[in-house]
DNA sequence: GTGTGTGGCATACCAACGGTATGTCGCTTG
DNA sequence: CAAGCGACATACCGTTGGTATGCCACACAC
């Protein structure tokens, strides 16, 4: 029997004790932010040492991307679910919408993605990354809207989706950050759908 | 001459290195950010020791905190010369906003106050203290136009003024992030009075 | 003027952290 | 089977935020 095609048992140990580095990442940049999250920790909690880490990872900030980005890897996947890009593009925006919301008080996306994202990243890694995953979608979304004539052409795609993005983290944010979010969610989607109201026609 | 109504060089002293001490930790965390920027480093700027530091904060959560207030303060002066409050509402958040880009520009704004004022002060407590000064301009502005019936008055004033808020703080963001500002500050104009007129009317 | 605080710092020090240099062990490969 | 390499563990280092203590000018009581 060949093991050409076969992955040697190394591979998979290796592969599993990453996987377990960027799973106690996420939980303790998530618990902690990412200065209050020791090294030791996270190694600890993934039960290997810092050797690991630095055998895996160039440093805390590559872990901290690497968290990152399973995060985000997973909000577009339930994102895409329900966008499947073919039905009438403001309804599919609205329940677009409606889903980031739901992702939006998720601690970890609020953490790791929205709030120290563009600090810890710096502003244009953490551009470059959205762009890729989450952001993606609102920006697509809009861009859908604005070729089917839904909205003006003069307005730039790029610059409205990444207003709407603030707007949506800002009130994903409030949603969190308050005593009673269920409310607060309701609240944030009419103010939002009033905003988007002025996009309508030309 | 009596004495009692002025004040002893002591306490001339003490201000002014309590100033010199806040001004270096503007400039430093603008410059490093909070993590980078060394307590040694902000000390050295203002010529004194941490034990001067330690003396008149609590540590360096504390220094960020006043520094915070110093951008709050400065961003909220020219901004209220910008809006008297007293002509039609529209023409009163329009004005306000083209300040508000502007003020978006500055990398201490920028920093310490949008970016990682939530991080480090905690979101509760970044909230209360945006409350006082800069978000409280916009939120006094969206409800003079509820109060006078522009706007009808299901919204949340609250929710509604973040959302708004978000826009603008990813407008300017996404301006200070742009290899041609000028042009990028336009189009987030565009954007947000496209957004804003979702709201007119009934 | 001489003791006695007291405010306003400076100095010395500590624990914890991110990062590096080196050692070790087992598997693979020639 | 020896040589090499991948996948870590261990030991250590420099820097950092924070603390404990020391010092000195000045105010005030007597």
């Amino acid at each position: 029997m060949s093991r050409a095609t076969e992955q040697p048992r190394r591979v998979e140990y290796s592969e599993s004790t990453r996987a377990a580095l960027v799973d106690s990442a996420v939980e303790l940049f998530t618990e902690r932010g990412y200065a209050r999250a020791s090294l030791d920790e996270i190694t600890g909690r993934a039960r290997v040492t810092k050797g690991a880490l630095y055998h895996h990872f160039g440093g805390k900030r590559a872990l901290f991307e690497a968290a990152f980005e399973e995060v985000e890897i997973g909000v577009v996947a339930r994102l895409a679910d329900v966008m499947p890009g073919e039905r009438d593009p403001w309804e599919e925006l609205r329940a677009g919408l409606e889903a980031f919301l739901r992702v939006c008080l998720e601690p970890s996306f609020q953490r790791i993605v929205a709030q120290e994202g563009p600090v810890v990243l710096g502003y244009q890694r953490w551009y470059d990354l959205g762009e890729r995953y989450t952001f993606g979608l609102v920006r697509g979304s809009v861009q859908r809207l604005v070729h089917t004539g839904r909205i003006e052409e003069s307005v730039s795609v790029d610059v409205l989706a990444r207003v709407i993005f603030g707007g949506l983290s800002s009130g994903a944010a409030t949603i969190a950050g308050s005593d009673d979010p269920n409310r607060t969610s309701v609240e944030v989607g009419e103010a939002l759908e009033r905003l988007l109201r002025g996009l309508r026609d030309g």
